[in-house]
DNA sequence: CTGTTAGCGCGTTCAT
DNA sequence: ATGAACGCGCTAACAG
């Protein structure tokens, strides 16, 4: 199946290549006539030009490399989604690379050196197939300032950052804060919240909301309600039996991801303390099973459509050589659902 | 920008650019001499090659073009990382198309024209970059023969087929005869079934699994212990309610899907009916929240993974010119949770 | 055996 | 409306 190509049609037309060329991209005008019979011959021969010569030539291949650190992972695929959207509308292509880092390092973000050279290879693929930038999205928001060296071309994070580059991050300190805001608007005074490992960042920036709301609506602080987990469920569960057995334990948990809400809801349930009524629990990511258990539980959706939109819009941007914003923030949104209650009057 | 081309070397290196192509290419013996010079000014320049040009000449891009009709549904991310899996062994790259299917047009599969013409541009589109294969990833297992035109280039469909061309597919039949099969060995005998859509062909192949069992292991054929779902965990729920008024109920139910599994759950629950005590309850596609679920649900694991790996390499095969055998069917595989347990003796 | 020259792949675009 | 140069790297043919 030899492709047929542009000489091709110009021979079966009568016309020079360039004349075809000319009528495909409607680059100069061509007589009616001469046009209609080489626009039939390019129909007749089911002709496609081809992206990779034009690309050659023309110096732009509409080609936008995107970096995800790993497909499987829950944030990905709807970050992938608004990075599609973007280009759908804009004609433009993706070449993804997955490094599969969960799968190939599972959670040990720490140990870059054991990453280093799949984002170097990936990166140096990228740039030899001319994409016009880079977009990278991360599995877990944190700093990765000089881990990837795009030599000059732009590049966009999300779901994590440099401390250089153009970065789209959600705001996790006001969602934290806000979760606060809605605990107390329901009349809680006494909230537990369950973090995840105080090495992350995200962990920290909402532990900031937290206390920040703490301060403003001139709650008791109490350090045993503040507990340390690791985002698994296990944790959720191990630290809500816990705050349980406090002699006067919160009437409200703040849990930092929807996975140990899951823990908290086993904990209260072996314990037979109802949710919501004598313990309202809030989670985070709107997860799909949220919704799916028993109580539904309120939690903050993540605004993952939208960050890859915008990066790709911040990329495009940059590559035109405009001035693009280096941090933004879209919010989350709080999902109401069964899990948060007015607290019982003692 | 890496403006600086295979020239600039040569020119830098005081060599041809041919010397500076064999270098790179190893493609002929170049003195050991004037290889280290060429490779010393490849260095310091930071010179990469341009794929673009390279493909134009080789008339090969290592390129696969994938067409997901939708990155956010469950079973793609994990299908997509096999895809990634094998392309990293073997230096390939993926030009991603989301058809954004679900979010555009929804579940209406039968409304063929609604998407028709995105399959048309995504193969378009991909052709004209000179893709080497194109892998289809659905969202619904069905036949999609006769609705891509790949103008003569190998393509592979999975989690979904057509009638002429490989595809890959798990075995639908045999996991729900697994699943029979493992209740009954647990003591079952009054087994319900809650289906999905009978149009769908993975419901009714489940099915023939499910009768195959009837038979072939003797149980009463009780038609009121056939209920048709919607794949919606409502469905499950008031289905299952139905099962429960039955003079004589189940003792156990195989729910086609995981998410119709939650409606058992649920109603179970509120009916009082503890499970897996006086119900069992059997799920499909071992979704991340069956684990989450009070009782953690037994449920089928899908092959997905392998499935995308396979799709490529049997579409790497079939690029190479070789036999490829058109159906493949992976297995699923039981994975058993606390949804099950021996009957009640009553 | 090592290195060079020149044409090619396929479409675009300038000068004629 | 056309011929021919061009983009960038590969490689056949040729020279030393």
């Amino acid at each position: 199946m030899s492709r047929i190509g542009i000489k091709d049609i110009a021979a079966k037309a009568n016309v020079s290549t360039a004349t075809v060329s000319y009528v495909l991209n409607g680059t100069r005008n061509v007589k009616q006539n001469t046009k209609e019979r080489v626009l039939r011959v390019i129909e007749e021969m089911n002709y496609k030009p081809n992206d990779i010569a034009k690309s050659l030539k023309s110096q732009r291949t509409n080609t936008i490399g995107v970096i995800a650190e790993d497909v499987t992972v829950f944030n990905v695929p709807e970050i992938i989604d608004g990075i599609n959207d973007f280009a759908d509308r804009h004609d433009l292509h993706i070449l993804l690379t997955n490094l599969r880092l969960d799968k190939r390092i599972g959670r040990k973000f720490d140990q870059v050196d054991s990453y280093r050279k799949y984002m170097a290879n990936a990166v140096s693929d990228l740039l030899g197939k001319q994409v016009e930038g880079i977009i990278y999205v991360g599995v877990h928001p944190r700093d990765l300032t000089g881990l990837v060296d795009t030599s000059g071309k732009p590049i966009v994070y999300t779901y994590c950052y440099t401390q250089q580059d153009i970065s789209i991050q959600y705001d996790d300190e006001q969602a934290a804060f806000e979760a606060m805001s809605y605990l107390i608007s329901k009349g809680h005074r006494r909230i537990a919240i369950i973090s995840g490992m105080m090495d992350s960042v995200p962990s920290r920036m909402r532990f900031n909301g937290f206390y920040k709301a703490v301060t403003q609506f001139e709650l008791p602080f109490d350090p045993q309600l503040i507990k340390m987990g690791d985002w698994e469920a296990k944790s959720g569960y191990e630290l809500t039996k816990e705050l349980l057995a406090l002699p006067e334990p919160p009437t409200a948990v703040l849990a930092m991801n929807d996975v140990m809400a899951v823990g908290v809801l086993r904990a209260a349930s072996e314990a037979g303390v109802p949710i919501p009524q004598r313990l309202s629990v809030i989670g985070f990511d709107n997860r799909e099973f949220s919704d799916y258990l028993t109580p539904r539980i309120t939690t903050f959706d993540l605004p993952l459509h939208e960050m890859g939109y915008r990066a790709m819009d911040s990329l495009m941007r940059s590559i035109r050589g405009e001035e693009v914003e280096q941090k933004q923030s879209p919010a989350c949104r709080l999902v109401e659902r069964d899990s948060v209650a007015p607290p019982q009057q003692s």
